[in-house]
This record gives C-alpha cells, sequence and structure tokens, in this order.
DNA sequence: TGTACATCAGTGAACGCGCGTTCACTGATGTAC
DNA sequence: TGTACATCAGTGAACGCGCGTTCACTGATGTAC
C-alpha cells in the first residue's frame, strides 16, 4: 500500500505539498499572524473547508511548518559546514549560515526563534527536530577537541551545580568522552549566537554601526575564540 | 496652565494609567495579540470608542506600552546594578537583572525582544528609550576600565572595516575614551545575553539541563571574562 | 470483466465570534467678559 | 458673581471586515467478490 501508492494517494501527497507552498508564501508576505486557512484555500482555489482534509486544524498546520523550517534550516546549516575544511571553520560557516538564513527567511526564522505564536503551544513533536541545529554545533566542537584542534581555556570556577547541569547536558546529548566544561561552552555560544541574529533581525542594533555583517562576523570570531577553536 | 491642571486635565491623565494598567494587564494575561480596546474598554465600563479620547488608534497604545516598558526595565536594572559595589558584579547583577526581568513579565519582554508584534512598525519614538538598556552595560564596562578594573584580552585580527564600525559605534554612543574594541565586545555581550535569555525564555532550552539559572550564571561570568572584567 | 459497495475529496452554506474605527450626538466642565 | 460660549468626555449605533470550524451533501475514485 505504501508501495504503490495509488493515483488518490499521490494526488493527497502533493496538496498536502501545495497546501504548505502555499502557507510558507503566505508566512513570507504577511508573517505568521497572517497565516489564515481561508487565504490558503482561496489562493488554491478551494473552499476554506476542504483543508481540513488535510490538516485538522490551524495550529497542525502550523506545527507542519515548523517542523519543516527546523529541517530547512539544518539543510542549510549541514550544508554550510560541507563547503569548510578546518573546524574553527566550519564552525564560523555555522554560525553565518544562521544570519544567512535568518535574513533570507525572516519570518521563518521569527515562527522559530521569536515570540511563541499566540495561543500555539509547542508540541513535542516540533522539539525533537529543533535540535538538530545545536547538536550539529556541539558535534563541531566536539570534533576539533577530539582531534586536537580545540584548546579549553583555564577552568574557570566551577561549582557543583554547573558540574551537574553539564553532566544532564552530556547525558542528554549522548557526548560522553569531551569535557563537560567543553560542552557548556558550546551550548553558550549555541544560545548567544542566536541571541546575536535574533537582536539584529528584530531591529535591537538600528543605528548602532553601518555595517551589521562586519560586526556580526567579528562576535563570532570572538565566540570561537571563547570555545576554544585553534585558529589555523 | 501645565503649572496648574484642572480637575479634567488630572482626570485626563489618570485615566490614560488606567487604560495602560489594563492594557499591561491584558497583555499579562493574553500576549500582545490578545490586546484589544474593545476588551480594554469593556473592562474600564467604558465603550470601545471613547478610547479615542486618549490614544489615536492601537498602535499609539503599543507604542505607549513599549515606551513605558523599557523605563521598567531600564529602571529594574539600574537598581539591580546600585546594589553591587566592584564592576564585575555590578555587570552581572544587570545580567541576572535581565533575566529576573524578563520571567517575571514574560509577554512584556516579548513586546520589547521578541517577534515584531504583526503588522506594528515601531516608530522612532521606541528607539531613544530602548538605548537605556544598552548603554548602561556599556556605562559599567568603560567606567571599569576608566578606573583600571578591567583588562582587555590580547587583540584578535582587528581589520579595517571591523574599526570603522567600531568608530561609528563610539561615535554614537559619545564614547570616546575607551578603546573600540572594548566597545565591541561590550556590545557582543549585550546582544549575546539578551539572546540566551530570549533562547530560554522561548522554550529553546526545555530538556537540555535541570537548572537553567545555574547554566545562565554560568554563562554571564563567561561573558564576563570575555568582557575583561577582573574577578575581585 | 463486471457489478455492488465503501472510501474519500471537495462543495456550499452557515454558525458564532470579535475586531478597529467612524460619526453624529448629549451633557458636563471650563473660560472669557 | 453671573451669564454666554467653547471645549472636551463619553455614548450608542453602525460599518465593514475576516476568521476557524462544523455539517450534511454530491460525485468521483478505489476495492472486493
Amino acid at each position: 500500500m505504501a508501495a504503490t501508492p495509488n493515483a488518490r494517494q499521490r494526488a493527497r501527497a502533493a496538496l498536502i505539498d501545495d497546501i504548505k507552498a502555499e502557507a510558507f508564501r503566505q508566512l513570507s508576505a504577511h508573517g505568521s499572524a497572517g497565516l489564515t486557512l481561508r487565504a490558503i484555500a482561496r489562493e488554491l482555489g478551494m473552499v476554506p473547508s476542504a483543508l481540513y482534509r488535510y490538516f485538522p486544524g490551524r495550529e497542525h498546520l502550523l506545527t507542519a511548518m515548523i517542523i519543516d523550517s527546523y529541517g530547512e534550516l539544518a539543510d542549510h546549516l549541514d550544508a554550510a559546514a560541507a563547503t569548510k575544511e578546518g573546524h574553527r571553520e566550519r564552525w564560523l560557516a555555522v554560525c553565518h549560515g544562521v544570519r544567512d538564513w535568518a535574513f533570507a527567511h525572516p519570518h521563518q526564522y521569527a515562527l522559530l526563534y521569536g515570540t511563541t505564536v499566540p495561543g500555539y503551544q509547542a508540541p513535542q513533536d516540533t522539539i525533537t527536530p529543533a535540535t538538530r541545529i545545536p547538536l550539529l554545533l556541539l558535534g563541531i566542537a566536539c570534533d576539533a577537541w577530539r582531534t586536537g584542534h580545540l584548546t579549553q581555556p583555564a577552568d574557570e570556577p566551577w561549582s557543583d551545580e554547573v558540574a551537574a547541569n553539564a553532566a544532564t547536558l552530556a547525558e542528554a546529548t549522548g557526548l560522553l568522552d569531551v569535557p563537560p566544561s567543553l560542552l557548556m561552552r558550546a551550548v553558550s555560544a549555541y544560545t548567544q549566537l542566536f541571541g546575536a541574529v535574533s537582536m539584529e533581525l528584530f531591529g535591537h542594533l538600528r543605528g548602532a554601526f553601518d555595517n551589521n555583517s562586519v560586526v556580526f562576523d567579528h562576535g563570532t570570531t570572538l565566540l570561537a575564540d571563547l570555545v576554544g577553536f585553534h585558529t589555523s
């Protein structure tokens, strides 16, 4: 049955794609608040209620879009990392990849990393796809450490509590062979990276600089140093 | 006239406060999308159109709320800084103050630092009040430097482009007596601080740690080191 | 291969909802002489 | 101090809009014998 889809099943799959494509078009144009089932149906030449054959409601459509978007971003970052050789270079390529993608798809980025959509509670389904991105960053840092391309700075005061949380993180990610303090630094860098992108995208650097791209680049090199990547 | 407000003027000022108070109540309860003029009027026992005597429209009310919120946050951070003596301690107090305030007023924080409210374009009026917060952080860093409580790490590769943007920033803030590289580090720390808070508040650390507060604290000490604050 | 039945896609009308904003108005508060 | 007028607050009704979702339905596609 799954092996030999009939015409009806193929049409169904194609229409699901069409609906999502139109939904993304509207997201780009009007943001998540301007994303309505009626408008999608209108644009596809259907009657609104027909969409309920494909999505049980607006929330489910949003969920599907979030999942797809995490996938797109992660693919984009994988591709960015693959263009470089050294670990530091790969890390920096991912950082720039985040910013590039965010500015290329601002509303999609906002859907993932901005304020939660009003009245929408992210279901568990969206969390797993989201983790590909931090795991990519952590993976690069761990690879660098394993191959001796990363120096951990002298350890700062390291309380029992921090150690306990670092252990939880190591457990959750399965990265048990690297120093927990490295994981902590990498996660800090991850949150701060997305923070820097969000702050710029949402307009909080307006007027401070002439060229935000240069400033971002500078910030990421500081972060790469903080994590401990060797310069090559 | 402004010196001796009559009853009508006092009633007007009081009602403006009531409207904003009710608006903040609704913001807390339902988020910015659930903030409607009709509901405010209802709650205040007025007819919706009466609000137009006080605000020319929903957008203007939002603008006023954003301005007030920046002020509240900045006041809160000033107070947090004032509880400490050393520069590093004041800096860290502000960092924690941001997180505390964000979690105490999540929707208000989202109004300022989350996705721009759908269809709302921040007018110039909101930008000036917003700058109190980065200026507070920059001020602490500069004070520390001036009094010898801050060590600039060895300067990383520093391109002409970065230097030019640093100069723009120095110009814009009027902080011309400190090393531009310090300003850049402080601004990086500023964006990364709010990024870390946003990522946590918007749910992107869900499940990674047992105690996010400890992790945040650790992240801020890393940032303080990055800026160059002396440990005391 | 052909027929009887089940499944599914899409229609069309309707429900119930709430929103921002405008406008002509009443009546109270303030002002000028 | 008292009167005539101007200013302003708040009312009530209406406009025009669009939304998500439900439901009984027609007709086409697929399936089992």
